[in-house]
DNA sequence: CAATGTGAACTTCTTCACAGCG
DNA sequence: CGCTGTGAAGAAGTTCACATTG
């Protein structure tokens, strides 16, 4: 069960999301394969590593298929979602509608800056870092989205496997050190700039 | 030389960075690896790639490998940017400085609100998305940062590669076609949280 | 003696070909 | 007849062990 075959089942949602609001009743691998930039047979193989849900001869019925994704990806229920880091990135987090309709609700938000501590963005009343437990004991969140400077990263994170979060989003420039049974997924958009900066580096000027 | 070796590649930068300003002088694979979260092994085969850069018994000299890395990235170089789409998350990335000082100036930014067009951030004028051409132009970029919503991403996308973006990071949660020879990375935070929901899934609660 | 550099073993992921079935 | 489901082949990436060398 790879990392990047789970990525690519998120991929399929998505566009089953999008294929089942045109009214399309039946997908082929090879169709789902298209717009997510893969191969039928890696669709069908990604599929198959949870059981069968096509039709020989015909395909994958599209709203079935996507409940069964949901269900798989655990997206069948609802998480509540921290943000730690009420900066410029958290304000466009706390904005971006598509995580709420995907069943993650910011229940609690945090940041150190005296001016904003108090503040509301959303109906959500900003908190004080150091005040976590208080505020998860109010509004405990399962899911935690980082977003502070890369030199607070690390003390957030251990504060946040201490109240009892099992998953963080990272989106810091540093890699977090968590214990065994926290996920963490980076972020990290400077990796992502240098990597286009390497694959371009002989082709450009 | 895989994908994922020149993400670890960029780590190494960033920790061998972090490192000089402490002053160390010498640095082993192990210790390298501790820092970014891999192993020793690992560390050595990645630089290993791209030539023979430490000493046996010894280990690796840190400011003579940040300088090879450097290189190998295509970091010792200026990379002039555009970016499309002058919303939140737009916002936040003009106002990061990191990208600035590894190299990466924003020199053009685009978008479609009239409201913003014409102001400017950083000093920089907002233009017209229709007008692309006319600001690459003025002042023509090799790298794009596409942070627009998801309808516009592929329009955006055609766009910058007819006036000859050569790499775009995608921050649209959409799977851009681009032609071969330009190179794309997503950064897509809905497939980020939705992998963190399938690692809880029955974890939690 | 300590830590690199690397071929070889191993493991994981992807591709492929085709049998199976509606 | 068409498209899924899958075992087997192939490719890619990682780990390991150790010979090498300052």
């Amino acid at each position: 069960m790879s990392e990047s075959a789970i990525r690519r089942l998120s991929l399929y949602l998505r566009a089953l999301e999008e294929m089942g609001d045109d009214g399309e009743e039946i997908v082929s691998s090879r169709l789902l394969a298209e717009r997510v930039g893969t191969t039928g047979p890696q669709v069908r193989k990604d599929l198959s590593l949870f059981g069968s849900f096509g039709t020989r001869g015909l395909g994958y019925a599209v709203r079935p298929l996507r409940v069964r994704l949901r269900d798989i990806l655990g997206l069948s229920r609802r998480w509540s979602v921290a943000l730690v880091g009420a900066g410029r990135i958290g304000a466009a987090l706390v904005a971006y509608p598509s995580f709420r309709e995907r069943g993650f609700e910011i229940v609690t938000i945090l940041d150190n800056d005296p001016e904003k501590i108090g503040t509301r963005w959303n109906g959500i009343a900003i908190g004080p870092v150091e005040r976590m437990e208080e505020a998860f004991r109010r509004n405990p969140a399962e899911v935690a989205i980082l977003a502070v400077p890369a030199e607070a990263a690390q003390d957030a994170a251990d504060a946040l496997v201490r109240v009892g979060v099992r998953g963080i989003m990272n989106l810091a420039p540093v890699r977090l050190r968590v214990p065994e049974g926290v996920a963490v997924k980076h972020v990290d958009m400077a990796v992502e700039l240098e990597s286009l900066s390497f694959a371009l580096r002989h082709l450009v000027r």
